[in-house]
DNA sequence: ATGGAGTTCCCCACTTTTCCCCACGTATTA
DNA sequence: TAATACGTGGGGAAAAGTGGGGAACTCCAT
């Protein structure tokens, strides 16, 4: 289970450390893709086989369901951990989050996102302004 | 269960005593995150891990639903009671509700909160005007 | 085919943060 | 009044994060 928030810097050379808790869950591989709201998702190989299957499922019928496809799927590249804890992100998708040097990777149960630090402090600050009204609905969800 | 308030001081380090009636309860594990009305929420290991599964399966296509999990579950850190009784708050916890030397620890039955004091005495001293108000709105919730 | 340039990967070393332990002070109880 | 327990503060050791350098591999061009 990923929980918790956890900021890094970005080398020139586009590599990440993860945090040492989620180390050993990504070891045996892992896939970054584009994720909602600017930021990137994270999986581990077995998390990612599941999204992926329900991802190839959505009627190809329809075009909101062929962008998101599309989005996800083909955004998606395995990473590996290194010796020292760290992943390399290719360029495209520095580029998608806006990620520069100081990064958030927040643990969400059965991903990470990857958030430019700036644009997470935004976003968050925005949710806590209107977390009460936000619980409220979730009543409605079983929260 | 927990009841009661204490009152305890955070240092420098971001470390907070526990009560010394909770410790046992929280020795096997605990889990800190962002809470409502710009507090913390402190659950036992079981406990947070009911909150959790709910929290994981909200549909992540539900832009509040993503904005709600990040604040509560991207927000959550394990802690550990130390040798002193004391957990360690980290820093973007400790900002969240404000926190800075005096702290409340408030026991909810099922979770503690820890408030900062003056927060905490401006809400409660509020809560306690408005009391008979709200009172007859919880008949609606079978109280 | 060979040389060169560029890119990727791996390893080493430094710096910073975290964690653990010890010690003091205050409060409480016998 | 003494003794014990709890809360608080600080210092030192260990580990994690970060940055840079060098070797190997690939790709391209000559």
């Amino acid at each position: 289970m990923f929980i918790g928030e956890y900021s890094h810097n970005l080398d020139e050379k586009g590599r990440l450390a993860v945090p040492k808790k989620f180390r050993t869950a990504l070891s045996k591989g892992a896939v970054v893709t584009r994720g909602l709201d600017n930021c990137l998702f994270l999986y581990t190989k077995d998390e990612w086989k599941k999204l992926a299957d329900k991802l190839a499922n959505l009627p190809f019928s329809q075009a909101n369901a062929r962008a998101f496809a599309r989005l996800m799927l083909a955004g998606a590249m395995d990473v590996s951990v290194d010796k020292q804890g760290r992943i390399i992100l290719p360029e495209y998708l520095r580029t998608y989050a806006s990620l520069s040097k100081e990064t958030v990777v927040a643990g969400l149960y059965n991903r990470l996102e990857l958030w430019d630090k700036t644009a997470w402090e935004t976003y968050t600050q925005q949710s806590e302004k209107e977390s009460n009204k936000i619980a409220e609905q979730m009543s409605e969800l079983g929260v």
